[in-house]
DNA sequence: ATAATTTGCTAACGAACGTTAGCTTGTTTA
DNA sequence: TAAACAAGCTAACGTTCGTTAGCAAATTAT
């Protein structure tokens, strides 16, 4: 039914011509995983976005919790790239908070609907795949904690649990994802350093 | 089939028996809704909840929707009833955002799991009530907006978009039902108190 | 030129979905 | 005591769901 595909998904698709088929499908799923969420979003729904019959996803998938693991999976590994770089640099804990900070809020940016499904579908995922996305997400919040741990050891910080911090710090950036529009006023670089300061500044001892 | 209903259940029904059965209904319904989503919620998961038929559901709801309806107006109430006591007092923008973060902290720990529901599943009302919720929404982030700028021209805030400063504030006060343990260290109100010192900071010249 | 791969189709499957109709039973109200 | 209501049941409806089987055409690789 070539009447339901909308002119955008045809620019899309031209303008990705170099994308595989199975990698304009996971484009497709992510947005409209992240528009409709990922259990109100039918294989026919996602046909519909690429123009072809639900069924011929299958030439493609396995199944539709492929789709949603590949994207996540993708995801949490970007957000570990960005956040290994920063760890082996011999710098203060709040230049380490600040460059990490600022280096999640590119992979958002970079990445918003694919975020979106990261932050919001993941729960989703069948066993063993759930267990394993749960502790990547435990782990990259412990190399957070220890950063801010690290500042309240050497009094850049107030004393404060580090893990209340951390969730604190993190659920800011990530709702990024909600309202960022690559139009607006606020570059990405400006966003992340405006989320770091009034992160770090909220942790830093007043004098 | 009672053989599936568990133990808590019962024990839940027992303790509130004063809540009307209708009123049961939506409890389950929104701790189901919480742990699933709505989309993976099922009418039949539900009644299996309550020890019932799906059917029998039917003679005290109208539909799947409208049990959501419920819970995300409710909640939109409670925060505006909240916010509205705060805005009329005579104080510094500061002490009326502190107030303020305080006690939207204070709702969402009072109802973790409707918080939840109010907070990820709206986009899944129907139309006219999701116009009508996202104005609610609109209506409630400007009260906020409002605080934020009147400390901006008080100097007691550093220049910054309140837009920005208010979505990055209500974003990790709205991630408190993911980690809230009612056994844990921190109480409601120094929940409130930490959130509302590390965000206020944040935002305060620094001399 | 031929074989293999990619990409799609139609038809259909069994299961699960939200919901309705019509009925029974126990409790409360007039 | 009779009427009204609350709360549940069984049976079933039409629809949508994810997915499979088997086949056809086009493209790519050998």
């Amino acid at each position: 039914m070539l009447t339901n595909v909308s002119l955008f998904n045809f620019e899309r698709m031209i303008i990705e011509k170099k994308l595989s088929r199975k990698e304009q499908l996971e484009l497709a799923a992510t947005e409209l995983f992240k528009e409709k969420g990922y259990a109100a979003s039918s294989m026919r729904d996602l046909a519909n976005k690429l123009g072809i019959e639900a069924a011929s996803l299958y030439s493609h998938i396995k199944s539709k919790e492929e789709i949603l693991s590949n994207i996540c999976f993708r995801m949490a590994n970007e957000f570990f790239e960005a956040i290994n770089k920063i760890e082996i640099e011999n710098i203060s804990a709040s230049a380490k908070l600040e460059r990490a900070i600022i280096a999640h809020t590119q992979v958002i940016i970079k990445n918003v609907s694919a975020s979106s499904v990261f932050l919001h579908e993941w729960r989703h995922l069948n066993q063993p795949k759930l267990d394993e996305f749960i502790a990547m997400r435990e782990d990259y919040q412990n190399k957070f904690i220890s950063i801010i741990e690290e500042g309240i050891a050497n009094d850049e910080f107030i004393s404060i649990d580090a893990k209340f911090a951390v969730l604190t710090i993190l659920s800011s950036l990530n709702w990024i994802h909600n309202w960022y529009d690559p139009n607006g006023k606020m570059s990405p670089l400006e966003i992340g350093q405006q989320l770091s300061r009034m992160s770090i500044n909220g942790l830093k001892i007043r004098f």
